[in-house]
DNA sequence: GCTGGAGTACTCTGCTCAAAGTACTCCAGT
DNA sequence: ACTGGAGTACTTTGAGCAGAGTACTCCAGC
């Protein structure tokens, strides 16, 4: 009853969606848009009509009525079944229980380090750090104006975690930036040579040289 | 020159690899496997040969000879070119500067919080804060395991990072399991009567009632 | 009265990518 | 000699999904 896989937590906004009131799925999405919701789920078109038809097979979801207005395109309207409101729940309940691996781009960048020269990372995270402060201060402007408005903070707690991990990440890129820039990073001497000299074969990139002959004698699994 | 998508960073781990020296697919992942890139970036055969034959096609690697031992499978190995060194070069510069719009399944699940009762919501992010506790004391015993191997820091930063996001996540959620538990969030009001008599319609969520009126009188866009 | 842009409500297309499968080798144990 | 499990090196498959496209309406502006 663990985390199976459940796919596209867009589906999981439909569901919260249609346990409110039964919509059409154009509906849906100006719905998630109005409550910008789709800065915190990935919404668009074709992946929002796969995932209603997802929900329909898998008896979540049922179509209730369909109506037209003048020649346009027929509206479906859909209302979640029981199933679906259980599947919401443990869904819900999950994902917030239960913490999932996730790939932010810098991690996955920040592995690559090694690759690009000491003296331009220090630029690109300086970049980095710049663009940050000024997405931060875009942020909490807008949260202001939802504030002035009185939504209840109950409605935004998601934009409030995600100024949390903006400014963690803020912190440690500076922080990482000062260290390469002052030379103090473990590891900066091989990382220097390496690029100055791409030529020649690299140096052995372990602290202390003496440890290398330890780890090549027993093969530890480290990985 | 910006960040147009370049697809699966598995395609950059790739070219860096190809970087340091020649390798068929195959050994692409295994070196990525004992570095523990796998944990920073999403590795697995079905994507690893499409995107080899993606950077083939886009001529940022060449095919330099093709081995077969015993009636194995061929191998074939992989250079990189001077575009694909290129190619590199720009990736990795626009991932390290360019902060880019991640959505953390924890961030989707605070969007929905009201679609569960407070009370259920306050256990469930306990638990979250007890499974974060044990992975964070997981991911430090393995890094001091790699710190008595004498691996410099630089080619581990990636998982430096990764606890910061998480330790940041950690407080984030004790703190708002203790509001909620203490009735002290924003809007609780509206929260427990909603889930106490889900058959009544629903109460106005504003903080100000008076301030509602105001909110329909100058429909800003506010989303 | 006609053009052009914003809005409505989807549909189509093709790529991505994860999981599972395939087909072999090498070796340890019995 | 034979079985079985770990390792090697890919290939196949099908669902998922993003972006672009379609076909209409409504309205403002000249």
């Amino acid at each position: 009853m663990a985390s199976r896989n459940r796919g596209n937590p867009l589906a999981l906004a439909v569901l919260v969606c249609l346990s409110e009131r039964p919509m059409h799925p154009y509906e849906v999405s100006t719905v998630l848009r109005q409550r910008a919701k789709h800065e915190s789920v990935r919404l668009n078109y074709g992946s929002l009509y796969a995932v209603v038809g997802a929900l329909e097979r898998r008896g979540l979801i049922v179509a209730k009525e369909t109506e037209r207005a003048g020649r346009l395109p027929e509206r479906t309207i859909y209302d979640v079944t029981d199933a679906g409101l259980v599947e919401m729940h443990e869904w819900l309940s999950d994902l917030l229980s239960t913490p999932v691996k996730d790939y932010p781009s810098l991690e996955a960048a920040l592995s690559f380090l090694a690759a690009l020269p000491p003296d331009e990372v220090v630029d690109l995270l300086g970049e980095r750090a710049r663009r940050l402060e000024f997405e931060l201060a875009h942020v909490s402007a807008t949260r202001e104006l939802v504030e002035r408005h009185r939504l209840p903070r109950l409605f935004w707690v998601e934009s409030e975690f995600q100024m949390v991990l903006r400014r963690a990440e803020l912190g440690y890129v500076r922080q990482l930036r000062d260290e390469i820039a002052r030379g103090q990073l473990e590891g900066i001497e091989w990382w220097r040579t390496v690029h100055e000299h791409p030529d020649r074969p690299p140096p052995d990139p372990f602290v202390d040289p003496v440890a290398t002959a330890e780890q090549l004698a027993s093969p530890t699994d480290h990985a």
